[in-house]
RNA sequence: GCGGAGGUGGCGGAAUUGGCAGACGCGCAGGUCUCAGAAGCCUGUGCCGCGAGGUAUGAGGGUUCAACUCCCUCCCUCCGCACCA
């Protein structure tokens, strides 16, 4: 007999919905859990890393609900973005219809799968309850100087036809299409993260519950480094050139100078020389090469002498300035001092151009020997001090510090900290996004749309043909609009917000969705924050974690929330591969989790997602372990035909053996081996049969795994509310010891024969066991025992 | 290049943190039931060997009574960042 899932799944979620079962009650007095996952863009289909995603959170959710906690898990829409401009474009549509339509279906089929969202709190992004608060929110920054408007050179996607960020530029290319990205000058909206800098980086230290993996990302991304900065004066002239070094302690050894092609002082340095010529085609060439070209390492380093000189202010000596493209504009001061004998680059550069080298480092017992033309490459490496004047014979490590201090006192170099982190670009072009709230008047300049105006709807119908500039710009009752200050007419601006910033606060707007005074209510959120468990893909390890903390930061300085860090926990969870590879509609390899369910149900489909894999490793999809997932609900319902008045004491033991393990795998979200330890105690019901009490467990334990299944099973064995509100079973720990216990016999630490012993033997008469057993006896025949060590409850090894 | 994670049967994966390697599942083989099949149920299943036994956690070495686990050398895979000065 099967059971039937197509009634059961249906009509259990329907009950739960009657029953408001999973609404989050503030007011409750339980300790609370907030359980995120990453909302999802609503594309109109959910796909298997969805539905890993969201039984993870789902399994915690129910789990911590029986373990007697108050859960707020919410689900909402990400809804504003390119995707469903260009569908509204290509279905010659509105996106907020398409969009709208979307996140129905989108959410049909999340509704299918059983998850015990509180739907009351669904957000959208799109909608102007939301987007308005976007607007509110960038006021104040606006106010406070963290939105400034500036113009830059940013990345232009020829393709998009928008600008980028620089986080969505990945190695040259586009983010969403690949294309090759191109610069562009523009007036455009930024965030002051930099700001941040410092408590973004420090917080991280807060993170202990947060992989080891995600936290060095971001601390690389915000990449902060110390060093020196150096001031070369050049041989003619006044002009300084500042170079920002972090091997201060090379500093004696630096032989030439480089400058970066875009380099501001280049074309004043090259005036009127004979190389001026020969520098500005290089600059030419360069400038026409794509980022991806210029960055990939094995390309040979290119450059062009000057024609200048610079004087090292440490010795002054002369040394020539060049240009290469190895040296980049966008980092440090687009300058560098070249130090061949220990920077790989500048090596292969200085050997290429016939340059001069150095050595001012040696390795240590090194000292004599070697010179610069038996070098093959720099050496990078710690050392001893040499050619360094009065630092000569001091490690390098201490050298650097003195070097640096003593630079500074002469006034040739200051102490400085880099920071590779940019301010956040935000300014789209586009139409599907926050407008951003902003009004240019010709007599007032840059005015804010006031507070109450807000928000600044989008309008509907507007055109898309796909073909440059902001859409909301061809809209003339949107553009036009008096200045709030001076009332003359002035105009819009037309950007919108990057879709990142919606999705910065929104785990904030869940905790008060229909609050109207403010992004969010401060007493809910000072109750329900910060999120407890986070879950969600680790392609989000840097942006959104970055500007969600970014967010958080400000929020706190507005006096808003009382915590510095949104996220307790966050859990990255592995992609669903199918044949070893990613699924995509490319591949043509994808699995619909919806066919999934009409075959087997969401319950199997769960359970199967779960026992695969652990949470955060890849899983491969398998349609054969699909079906041994359908074949242990099976086995599982088929119970409750045979339940015995009283099970035996084995079985008992094994229950509560399993309550314990099963609760300690899922607080440690290590679901593949509850459910292992769940099919172990089925597999021992089989051999011995179960009773009423060890089933009814045995469904509760099932019950954040497969709730329609256990809901169900549940109610047949008589039961009258819900399984999911049941706390969670106790074990009972004294039947947790164990009578006997196996003690395994090693000779030389090889297994030769296991002993059945009373828990708790002593020493010495397990020793005596042991040597009187018959298997054992053998091994010892004309071999002196040297020693025997025993470790009580667990193994004898007889060494001979 | 730098940083991180990892390498265990035919496959997905376990192993209480130094103490029976391979839990659990998939697959495979055999049995049972059946007129037959499917489904169930039961048994077996790392490799070599009829067997006693030997051997095995990417390769090699070391520490230890005992190593998937700790240390050293090397190889490979995946991910992130990357002419970052």
């Amino acid at each position: 007999m099967q059971y039937n899932f197509k009634d059961i799944e249906e009509k259990r979620r329907r009950a739960w919905q009657e029953k408001g079962i999973f609404k989050a009650d503030p007011q409750s007095g339980k300790p609370k859990f907030y359980c995120l996952e990453m909302f999802p863009y609503p594309s109109g289909k959910i796909h298997m890393g969805h539905v890993r995603n969201y039984t993870i959170a789902d399994v915690a959710a129910r789990f911590k609900a029986m373990r007697g906690f108050e859960v707020l898990h919410p689900m909402g829409f990400d809804a504003f973005g390119q995707p469903a401009e260009n569908a509204a474009i290509k279905n010659n549509t509105q996106p907020s219809i398409w969009t709208y339509k979307c996140i129905d279906g989108m959410k049909r089929e999340l509704e299918k799968m059983g998850f015990s969202y509180d739907w009351e709190r669904e957000i959208s992004t799109c909608d102007d309850t939301y987007y308005r608060w976007n607007q509110w929110i960038f006021l104040k920054m606006f106010e406070r100087g963290i939105a400034y408007k500036k113009a830059s050179s940013v990345n232009w996607c020829p393709s998009c036809r928008t600008t980028l960020a620089n986080e969505e530029v990945i190695e040259g290319g586009c983010w969403r299409c690949h294309t090759v990205v191109e610069q562009k000058e523009l007036e455009q909206w930024f965030l002051k993260i930099t700001e941040y800098k410092e408590r973004l980086l420090d917080d991280l230290d807060q993170l202990r519950h947060w992989p080891g993996k995600v936290l060095t990302m971001q601390s690389n991304w915000i990449g902060k480094s110390r060093g020196v900065e150096i001031f070369f004066r050049l041989k003619d002239g006044d002009t300084v050139i500042p170079v920002f070094t972090t091997r201060v302690d090379t500093i004696f050894g630096a032989t030439y100078v480089v400058l970066a092609p875009e380099h501001p002082l280049v074309k004043k340095l090259i005036k009127g020389k004979p190389q001026e010529n020969e520098v500005l085609r290089f600059i030419e060439k360069v400038s026409k090469e794509s980022k991806v070209v210029r960055s990939s390492s094995d390309v040979k380093k290119e450059g062009v002498f000057t024609g200048a000189y610079a004087v090292n202010p440490v010795n002054n000596e002369t040394i020539p300035v060049w240009i290469a493209d190895y040296v980049l504009m966008e980092y440090g001061s687009g300058a560098i001092m070249a130090v061949p004998t220990h920077d790989q680059r500048d090596f292969l550069f200085a050997k290429e151009h016939g340059l001069s080298m150095r050595i001012v480092i040696r390795p240590v017992g090194h000292m004599s020997s070697a010179g610069v033309q038996e070098m093959t490459e720099a050496y990078e490496d710690d050392g001893i001090q040499v050619n360094s004047r009065q630092f000569d014979g001091l490690s390098n490590q201490e050298a650097k510090k003195k070097i640096a201090e003593w630079m500074e006192q002469e006034g040739i170099g200051k102490i400085v900290t880099h920071w590779r982190l940019r301010d956040w670009l935000i300014s789209r072009q586009r139409y599907w996004g926050t407008p951003i709230p902003m009004i240019y008047c010709s007599k007032c300049g840059v005015v804010p749309v006031p507070y109450e105006d807000l928000p600044v709807k989008l309008p509907e119908n507007a055109p898309f043909t796909g073909e440059g500039g902001s859409p909301l710009g061809k809209v003339g009752e949107f553009v036009k609009v008096d200045c709030p200050k001076c009332k003359a007419p002035a105009r819009r601006e037309t950007d919108t917000m990057a879709t990142f910033f919606d999705s910065s606060w929104y785990f904030l707007r869940f905790c008060s969705p229909k609050f109207d005074g403010a992004p969010f209510d401060a007493k809910e959120a000072a109750y329900w924050m910060p999120v407890d468990q986070y879950i969600g893909g680790i392609e989000h390890a840097i942006l959104h974690l970055l500007y969600s903390r970014f967010f958080t930061k400000f929020f706190k300085d507005l006096g808003m929330i009382p915590f510095d860090e949104p996220f307790l926990r966050l859990l990255t969870q592995g992609m669903v591969l199918k044949d070893g590879e990613v699924m995509s509609k490319s591949r043509g390899n994808i699995v619909d989790p919806d066919s999934i369910i009409s075959k087997y149900g969401a319950d199997t489909l769960r359970l199967f997602i779960l026992f695969a894999a652990p949470p955060e490793t890849e899983l491969e999809w398998d349609d054969r372990g699909i079906e041994g997932s359908f074949k242990f609900l099976n086995r599982v319902w088929r119970i409750q035909d045979n339940l015995k008045d009283k099970a035996d004491e084995t079985v008992v033991r094994a229950m509560h053996k399993a309550i314990k393990k099963v609760g300690e795998d899922i607080d440690n979200f290590k679901f593949n081996t509850a459910i292992a330890g769940l099919m172990e105690l089925v597999n021992i019901i089989y051999q011995s049969g179960a009773d009423k009490e060890v089933f009814s467990k045995l469904i509760l334990m099932l019950c954040p795994f497969v709730p329609h299944f256990a809901e169900e099973l549940w109610e047949l064995m008589g039961n009258k509310d819900s399984a999911c509100v049941q706390p969670w079973p106790a074990f009972d720990p004294v039947l947790l010891i164990e009578e006997n216990v196996t003690v395994i016999v090693q000779i030389n630490g090889k297994l030769r024969s296991k002993v059945i012993v009373p828990a708790e033997t002593s020493e010495e008469t397990l020793k005596n066991i042991v040597f009187s057993e018959e298997k054992i006896k053998p091994w010892l025949q004309g071999r002196p025992v040297k020693s025997v060590i025993v470790v009580p409850n667990k193994l004898v090894n007889i060494v001979v």
